[in-house]
DNA sequence: CAAAAGATGATTTTT
DNA sequence: TCATCTTTTG
């Protein structure tokens, strides 16, 4: 074990500031049943009795009660983390085995997050062998343990959503369907709701609901596409994230004595979120407490969000049904916001039907009203939400990481940054392009995946061309189809051409190339199996011919992939080095295994400090600011369209309105525009219902506005003085003198030179692309910084001009890694200089600068 | 076989 | 609008 969690250990608690990519939540598991000491030397029992003092009555209550089955609903900021926190500490602190306690959670953050408070609590050494983690990451660790029962490998490949459509889509060309009919989002999207209900190929096709449905929308080959879709990933060793589950059941289902050994394994198990538990989790969770009986669950039914992954909030809500002998607590007084929001919130609430009864409370400062904004335009919209956060912080009211610009769609993301761009306010975009799905990045992670299991067929047509070595489609599809007759997989046939070559009727160079390929791949191999993780990559990076594929100083996109690679490469080696102090698996597959259930949102970069965040509200969920600013609050926006035509799709858009209201700890404005773009086009909108569910004495339409000239003051014109809607426009004859009105906004007082073509930022991944990818523009070195929201020492550290790097020898410098040494020597021409630095823990090392992001440190 | 032009179709997305 | 996929073209 390992992790860099474990650095809580020591003295004091460090928040995880510098981890990077690939901090493994995973690892935060472990599986070692032998003896542990609950109360450490170093006086932590005293620490544990005393902190109950930091709980409440209602969540003292809430930890203190451990046996036998407890529905814990936590309202909006009621201290749900902690309770759960506090609750595994006592356990502990009682004498409980950690490795008997199973802590289930939804992201890999929360996981984190909680095992940290945890270690805070009773000392890193005494929460190590919890089993705490993703539902997804606890049993994909069982089923490798378990691959002899279940047709898998342990060392099976988990395709991601990417991979899986892809699958669909080739088997549904294959069958020769129309994919206008069958379309492979749709159908991944169907098949991945069946499997979280736990309904395999077989029951789908025998299930005359299902397929009396599917016929009526003429979609009768469902059910078939399903069953190859299920054989081709067995076929692959590959599961996708719904056969983690979905396996589980089966292996529980088929053999009892596993089930048997894991439910005595496990003596105490606690679920976050539980109103966002399919029926797979559901039922893994009931099937492994059945017996003991000690299951707790913290959810909060108002902010079920997320049915439409097949989350079902019935699970919470029929939990007294299930456990019968159920204990009921309720956390419901709300820390985190003010009187009026917390009121504010419960009003739109309360017009939900179904819901678990509870009164959510404030005792913080009444606080400001709710302020509904109207604009005119959608653009004025992201100046209006520009001009108030400027304005806070300028007065030094706020600092930037206080705002946050929540939205119910990521299209509507993109008027934010330009506005917060052009005014030069740093900002943060979640729910962009992860790191682990760029281009680059899976093309290198299927290297790995294809050395590591032959038979991953998405890794293969990923990278059998790639870089390219003249394998083309027809070669591709030719072998496809014969594998699919044959049933064998693609490496079946290449790594052995002389069984087959006569029936492929390929010619020689066909037959060379390929050869060459499996050889290269089997090279791989020997790698693998005898260097580890951190050699193994460095040498696939290599002579895959990635690394020279995208070595291109000119081109700032092979640049910024290039960098990716780096740090997909400086993850391995981070990954080998933890693993190796722990003495644990050091191999390229254990970084698989690893890898391949993380996302960064895991991430928290050090440079996101100081930033405003924008999100959409189901990835705000869990999150709290300051102050909060909701946009968008129109009628088939917010509530969207594609839910609001059913009353339980209406309710889930409620409770996304309310999950996003109480976000907000001090302040939240509402806007909403009388027209916006949608699809290139302006549409005229309607506010939402949701302004007007709140109660009116919680609200304030009368918006004050700055006095024109001052920042912030190209914003509407219109608004309201009074009362709901009072005095608004008539709607027709608008859209054309606001959109004026808005290319006006544009230009005014503001450098329109400065255009890094958003498209390119967000292809290559958000703001981190930035400096690699434009020069400033501007005459103004600082504007022109602010613009691309980004640090000066980030520039520094990571430009790629030859101006960039602004070291010399001598130089005192911080590393992320290594931490703080002296630069001995530069040497090499721009952008290629290459440092040489003795580190003050780390001894010397040589690193190109564009890659090791140094800091200057003062002094 | 790769680049360029055209067609398409677009809530939300913890894993 | 705009990213992504498919078809066309050199």
């Amino acid at each position: 074990m390992h992790s860099l969690f474990y650095f809580a250990e020591e003295v004091e608690y460090r928040p995880p500031k510098n981890i990077k990519s690939f901090t493994n939540h995973n690892m935060l598991i472990s599986w070692k049943p032998s003896g542990l000491e609950i109360i450490n030397e170093e006086g932590n029992f005293a620490a544990m009795t005393d902190f109950l003092k930091h709980l409440n009555e209602a969540q003292q209550k809430a930890v203190k009660d451990t046996e036998g089955p407890a529905l814990i609903i936590a309202g909006a900021g009621s201290g749900k983390t902690r309770v759960l926190t506090y609750r595994i500490a006592w356990l502990l602190a009682n004498g409980v085995p950690a490795h008997t306690i199973l802590a289930l959670t939804f992201t890999n953050k929360a996981a984190a997050e909680m095992k940290e408070r945890i270690n805070k609590l009773v000392g890193a050494g005494n929460a190590r062998y919890l089993w705490m983690g993703t539902f997804h990451s606890v049993f994909s660790r069982i089923l490798r343990a378990e691959a002899g029962h279940t047709g898998y490998s342990s060392n099976f490949t988990i395709y991601d959503t990417q991979d899986s459509r892809n699958v669909i889509k080739a088997i549904i060309k294959e069958m020769l369907l129309d994919d206008q009919v069958y379309k492979p989002g749709e159908i991944y999207g169907r098949i991945s709701l069946v499997k979280n209900s736990l309904i395999t190929p077989q029951a789908y096709a025998s299930n005359s609901s299902l397929t009396a449905e599917d016929n009526r929308r003429r979609k009768p080959m469902i059910a078939e596409i399903y069953k190859k879709y299920r054989q081709r990933c067995v076929a692959a060793d590959a599961m996708d994230f719904d056969d983690l589950l979905l396996n589980t059941n089966i292996l529980f289902r088929d053999h009892p004595g596993v089930l048997d050994k894991y439910r005595n394994a496990f003596r105490y198990i606690l679920v976050d979120e539980y109103q966002d538990t399919n029926y797979a989790q559901y039922l893994i969770v009931s099937k492994l407490a059945s017996g003991h009986g000690n299951l707790a669950v913290v959810g909060d039914d108002a902010q079920s969000i997320y049915s439409f992954r097949g989350a079902r909030i019935e699970n919470i809500l029929n939990f007294k049904k299930d456990y019968p002998g159920y204990k009921l607590f309720k956390l419901e007084q709300n820390y985190r916001s003010t009187r009026t929001i917390v009121n504010a919130a419960n009003s739109v609430i309360a017009r939900n039907r179904n819901r678990i009864s509870k009164k959510v409370w404030s005792a913080n400062e009444e606080g400001d009203r709710i302020k509904i904004a109207e604009c005119a335009t959608d653009h004025l919209e992201g100046d209006l939400a520009a001009g108030l956060i400027g304005e806070k912080t300028a007065s030094g009211d706020a600092g930037f990481s206080d705002f946050a610009i929540l939205y119910r769609t990521n299209a509507q993301s993109r008027i934010f940054e330009e506005v917060l761009r052009r005014r030069g306010i740093p900002y943060k975009v979640y729910g962009s392009l992860s790191f682990y799905q760029r281009k680059e990045i899976k093309d290198l992670l299927a290297y790995f995946r294809l050395t590591v299991n032959k038979r991953d067929l998405e890794a293969f047509y990923r990278i059998i061309n790639y870089p390219a070595r003249g394998i083309g489609k027809t070669t591709t599809d030719r072998l496809n189809r014969y594998c699919n007759e044959n049933g064998l997989v693609p490496w079946d046939v290449i790594s052995n051409p002389g069984l087959h070559a006569g029936k492929l009727g390929f010619n020689r160079g066909t037959v060379s190339r390929l050869m060459a390929f499996a050889g290269m791949i089997k090279g791989f191999d020997q790698v693998a199996e005898t260097a580890d993780a951190w050699e193994a990559s460095q040498a696939i990076a290599t002579s895959s011919g990635i690394l020279k594929e995208l070595f291109d100083p000119r081109s700032p996109e092979n640049i910024a992939k290039y960098e990716n690679i780096q740090e997909l490469l400086n993850g391995v080696r981070e990954f080998t080095e933890a693993q190796k102090v722990e003495g644990e698996d050091t191999s390229l597959a254990g970084f698989l295994r690893n890898v391949s259930l993380l996302t960064d949102q895991d991430t928290d970069k050090p440079d996101d400090r100081n930033k405003v965040t924008l999100m959409t509200v189901h990835s705000a969920k869990g999150l709290e600011f300051r102050h909060v600013f909701i946009g968008g609050l129109e009628e088939e926006l917010f509530p969207n369209h594609m839910a609001s035509s059913t009353p339980e799709g209406l309710e889930e858009e409620r409770r996304l309105f309310y999950v996003a209201l109480t976000r907000a700890g001090s302040t939240a404005t509402l806007s909403h525009s009388q027209t916006r773009y949608r699809w290139g086009t302006p549409v005229m909108c309607k506010p939402s219902r949701f302004i007007e569910e709140i109660d009116s004495k919680f609200v304030d339409y009368t918006f004050d506005l700055p006095a024109a000239g001052s920042p912030g003051s190209e914003r509407l014109p219109g608004r309201y003085t009074e009362g709901p809607f009072a005095g608004r426009r008539p709607q027709s004859g608008y859209r054309m003198k606001k959109k004026k009105d808005k290319s006006q906004v544009r230009t005014d007082n503001e450098t329109p030179a400065f255009k890094t073509p958003l498209r390119k930022l967000r292809r290559i991944g958000r703001d981190e692309a930035a400096w690699s990818d434009s020069k400033p523009a501007s005459a103004n070195p600082a504007e022109a910084r602010d613009n691309l929201s980004n640090t000066p020492a980030e520039q520094a550290s990571v430009g790629t001009g030859a101006d960039a790097s602004g070291f010399s020898p001598g130089m005192t410098v911080e590393h992320d890694r290594f931490g703080r040494g002296t630069i001995k020597a530069l040497e090499g021409q721009p952008p290629n200089v290459r440092a040489t630095v003795v580190f003050d823990g780390a001894g010397q090392k040589h690193l190109l600068l564009k890659f090791a992001r140094l800091r200057a440190v003062s002094g």
